[in-house]
DNA sequence: AAGTGGTCTAGACCACGGT
DNA sequence: CCGTGGTCTAGACCACTTA
């Protein structure tokens, strides 16, 4: 059926950008099947009137994202999958509101402390310097669902505790130009003590499973920007995402 | 310093990936150091004798990988970081031995069972047909350290008890031709029951935390190769890893 | 204004997979 | 053998950052 493929060239994206994001449209709504065959590269740029390597380019973008394959000497084809997004560095309150559970943020604490150990070393900075400290209750459907406890170095964005309230600590930086470029992170387990069953409305009290994040996220200098151990209610929440192998 | 490049024409290496394998190596041990310069890819490109778009592709696969960062009217600058290895779709076993921990595996079930709704829909086969079952706990240093329930489709591999205890299934898997491709998580917590605390070896009995992943793999044809649920011992193992931000 | 990366072209030859 | 993707070249112009 041929696919209705075309390029603005007057538009200021990039040509690769726009044919990637039609054939990825054309994947996600099912116009190009798992399976089926994209056509040569030489022939598809011939049509579009486009060079080898700005076909290619784009091609390859969809490759990484794990939405297409390609072969020698058979073709590029679309991955036959329930494959959907890659793993990306997600934000609890982003996902929550994705799926449409209308989180709610309480802040508990909005203070400057001295950093401890652990602390001065994830973030990078002297122990004992000052660092924001903020703790948020987070809810869904009015129902805690994880306490979340991070650290921040100074000077770098302005936490204001009404905006803490109403969207998430990524969207604040991201908002304050700071550009999240990765974060290690490390996911356990163990059981709460009292007071953090407590906190959380664990009816189970102490000994209850919880699920335990630690994260430090680093800007596209390297420089830590943020970090945090969140503890979240195992009945509430789990996590989910997609890895692609790495070639 | 000016580091110390070269390329070898008559390699049937990739020029692009020998200059990145180097470029990769100098930020491994030091010899580039974080923040620092680059130098223009043009300039850089005359200096090994290659194209600039062959540079390119060498710095372009290092800024993927995280190490490396771009930036118009700057230049390209190796990253700041405690960054090291992005996520990958690992296998326990090979983790395992990475760390230096002498895994074992015991295998409990090896066997050909019917297929439960769960296991049809997440391997896409039907329900009741059969399926390959494997129960292994896996042990580093002679403790129990996680259990590992995976079902196969069938004829895909020949699943050899022996071989599943000297090495780890993705192995199998790859050693088999399969091409891993992709692979959907979910990391969660529970309580143990009697019997899975007693599996694993938890003194505490009913009602420990256990740290649980599912995992459905997929090869590069998009279809389900391997589902899995494990449980650990949150005490002895926890997930970690390190993203990247998608750009 | 100068220098950087971002994009793009129109070719070329090679290696691999299937016939 | 032929067709595919994999690699590579030698240019070009543009957009952005910094001084």
């Amino acid at each position: 059926m041929s696919l209705d493929l075309r390029v603005d060239r007057s538009s200021p994206v990039p040509l690769y950008f726009q044919l990637s994001q039609q054939l990825e449209a054309a994947i996600e709504h099912g116009a190009l099947t798992p399976g089926s065959l994209l056509g040569n590269e030489i022939e598809l740029a011939a049509r579009l009137g486009l060079s080898r390597p700005t076909v290619r380019q784009a091609i390859q973008s969809l490759v990484d994202k794990g939405l297409l394959v390609r072969r020698r000497g058979v073709g590029t084809q679309v991955v036959h999958s329930q494959v959907k997004r890659p793993l990306e560095l997600s934000s609890l309150y982003d996902d929550l509101e994705a799926a449409g559970q209308r989180p709610a943020t309480k802040v508990l604490v909005n203070t400057v402390v001295p950093a401890s150990a652990e602390v001065a070393a994830a973030l990078g900075v002297e122990e004992g310097s000052d660092v924001h400290r903020v703790e948020r209750l987070r809810l869904a459907h009015g129902e805690p669902m994880a306490y979340l406890c991070n650290y921040l170095p100074p000077g770098l964005i302005d936490l204001d505790t009404e905006q803490l309230e109403t969207t998430g600590l990524y969207r604040l930086m991201r908002a304050a130009g700071i550009t999240l470029h990765s974060a290690r992170q490390s996911i356990g387990a163990r059981a709460a003590s009292a007071a953090e069953a407590e906190r959380l409305g664990e009816d189970e009290g102490e000994g209850a499973p919880l699920l335990t994040m630690q994260r430090t996220t680093f800007d596209d200098t390297g420089r830590a920007v943020e970090f945090g151990t969140h503890t979240y209610r195992p009945s509430r929440y789990s996590f989910e995402f997609q890895l692609l192998v790495r070639s």
